[in-house]
DNA sequence: CGTTGACCTAGACCTGGGTCTAGCACCTAG
DNA sequence: CTAGGTGCTAGACCCAGGTCTAGGTCAACG
């Protein structure tokens, strides 16, 4: 009802996690505030653990392994005096992400390229072929 | 001695796998090639096998499953005829590593974000602080 | 001749990150 | 009262992708 407080269930649905991994990241403390709980014991998130989470999600995304999750959370829920620490698991990853990207890219080039060599051999008709181990000087003795 | 007949130890130098892991590769049925043995069973390989090699390795980097490549091996494997399936795959994967670059980058942009603010706290001595649960609204019922 | 170093196979092991199960507690509706 | 739905914990399970080990074969070196 009050929409600060959500159950496991609804954060769920809005994190695009499953129940079991936001329990799991509970677990490993990837949370940088306690869940609160209701009377009975279930979660109550608050719209900052909502946030906080999207933010885990990416992190997760961009390939931050949970242990990295897990000591940022740290750092927030210690509360503030180690700012510069949090700076450096940032920046860190910052660093991680940027050389992703280069690799990424440097991949997609070269898929990029097969690509188009395919796309030219299946119009033309067998012209160059991106691979074929045929290519090479001397295969000779194979059956 | 001759260049093109390299032994397993000196793929795993030059493509920056492990042993362990070219003999998985191959296992996995990633080569594209039948890796060539000489007489007391020892691996040769081709330049051409290196090549392909150092593909998988960019594949895994950009994080094309083991299965995948396999599979794009078998076809290599059965020669020309199969181009367009070849193609498909290909194509496939180029979506998933563009889709992979638009998240990272996103990523990189809350990091971004993040690292800024923290720096710029740091500079001024406490003024926004990124993330602090206690800017939400109630959270005093906490011991 | 012995030993060193690279290699072989088969198969065990490990890590990361989930995912699922069992068995139980609530709450609400019929 | 009973059933459904949602939640809880502890702990098992799973998959991908490596990594390492045991036990053995070679070839060359001193």
């Amino acid at each position: 009802m009050a929409d600060n407080g959500l159950s496991i269930g609804q954060v769920a649905q809005r994190t695009g996690l499953s129940v079991h991994t936001l329990r799991l990241y509970e677990r490993e403390g990837l949370l940088a505030s306690e869940v609160r709980r209701d009377g009975s014991g279930r979660r109550v998130y608050s719209a900052w653990d909502v946030e906080w989470l999207a933010n885990c999600v990416k992190f997760r995304a961009s390939g931050m392994p949970l242990t990295a999750i897990s000591r940022l959370a740290q750092l927030v829920r210690e509360g503030s005096g180690n700012e510069a620490e949090r700076l450096k698991l940032l920046r860190e990853h910052q660093r991680h992400v940027i050389e992703q990207l280069a690799q990424l890219r440097d991949c997609l080039e070269l898929i990029d390229g097969k690509v188009a060599s395919y796309e030219q051999h299946l119009a033309a008709g067998a012209s160059g072929d991106p691979w074929q181990q045929q290519l090479q000087p001397a295969p000779q003795e194979r059956g």
